[in-house]
DNA sequence: TTTGCAACAATTGTATACAATGTATCCCGC
DNA sequence: GCGGGATACATTGTATACAATTGTTGCAAA
């Protein structure tokens, strides 16, 4: 048992996991130094890992000025939404067409554990669940190329709508219950609409807690 | 004037003109040293800027064993193009609806030396302006996340469309003239759907020639 | 008090050096 | 001649060292 993989790859998972779990908030630097002596590897590891989180979007790199966990602006939460609204409707779409029974079993088992944490699971759970149930359906596509993409879009998109917490942790699991229904029957167009109204309908929830939450700060 | 940009940056760009232009073919090995001698550089900013085009799928990375120019299948052409078609239609449909007069003006500018390249221009020059429109037509969107996702995906499409050559030059620029005309009507839906099929009739042209040269190679 | 500037500190960018791993070559016994 | 394995070579992965750039602090002059 080989540590198979470079180390940069490691770091940089550990560093998407800090910033996706909020132990690195928008907009803090992210010294290489202060990185390496942390994670006891050198700065080398730690440039490769912030280069690639940088290609994702999770990480603003400034020339010469170091890297930063990116503050999405409001405008580039629009168009993250836009964005990924299309694309989800097209994954479900091709997700219904293909509806293999292998991969729409192991959405039911995603689906089942989260309806449970709906009920009473941490936000942690919750979340891992989210992303769980999201990428598993990304799989269901059978196109690596939109995975890819979508997988992007939805680690900045969660970074911004995480801050829903367990609120709209009901609603949630009851669309991904109707765009699986919707898979499972082969119904591309209602799975395709249903995708796509999920993520807008998450996007006007986190519109209208952070507008209520901007408010209260603004007293 | 100092050097402002990273060398990884400038190394960067110059490997992916050689891979765009097709002086690095596909499948071919990208060893660091060799790069960084050519390039008069050490391997850290070469490493760096393999890593980069790494994550635009432009060069594939086997861990420990290197880079080589990503050698498309089939199926990931297919599946690049059905994503870039969705995306294409989505950008021009937004381009339309933003139809701002100043970015108009240049996409005018573009359309004219390409038709006038599409009589009598070089292989090179047509791909140049192409590259030039479809990059100005993303910008018209004013949507700057969906901009870089098709900037890669049509860096790596143009890898293979590039064998189209002159042959559908032409076509191309009479599809482009007619996506601008929508896109100054304001007509959203016409816009989409005419760009959404510039992407798919430059697909299936491809797979045509494509199929011929290989019934050719079987001889 | 404020402004300008100079020295210094912090940090990134690049190069070199070394370690670990993968690949090819050669030799030997059969 | 042909597998099998040891050895040498090529290449990537990581660490360390140095250079260049940016930001900051202290202090003096207006």
């Amino acid at each position: 048992m080989k540590d198979r993989d470079s180390l940069a790859k490691v770091v940089g998972e550990k560093i998407r996991g800090r910033i996706l779990d909020g132990r690195l908030k928008p907009g803090e630097r992210l010294v290489e130094d202060r990185l390496s002596l942390e994670l006891g590897v050198s700065r080398v590891p730690v440039r490769e890992a912030l280069l690639g989180l940088s290609r994702e979007g999770l990480v603003r790199i400034e020339p010469r000025r170091g890297a930063t966990v990116t503050d999405a602006t409001p405008e580039t939460v629009a168009e993250l939404v836009e964005v990924r609204t299309l694309l989800e409707g097209l994954n479900a779409r091709l997700a219904a067409r293909r509806h293999d029974p292998a991969i729409v079993a192991e959405l039911r088992d995603t689906l089942r554990r989260g309806n449970a944490a709906a009920k009473n699971g941490t936000a942690e759970e919750l979340s891992r669940l989210n992303a769980e149930f999201h990428e598993r359906l990304a799989v269901a596509s059978r196109n690596i190329v939109l995975s890819e993409i979508m997988r992007g879009l939805r680690e900045r998109t969660s970074l911004v709508f995480m801050l829903n917490g367990r609120a709209r942790a009901r609603e949630d699991w009851q669309e991904h219950a109707g765009v699986l229904a919707a898979v499972i029957d082969g119904d591309e167009e209602l799975a395709a609409l249903l995708a796509a109204r999920h993520v807008e309908n998450a996007a006007t929830a986190f519109a209208k807690t952070h507008a209520a939450a901007a408010d209260k700060a603004a007293d």
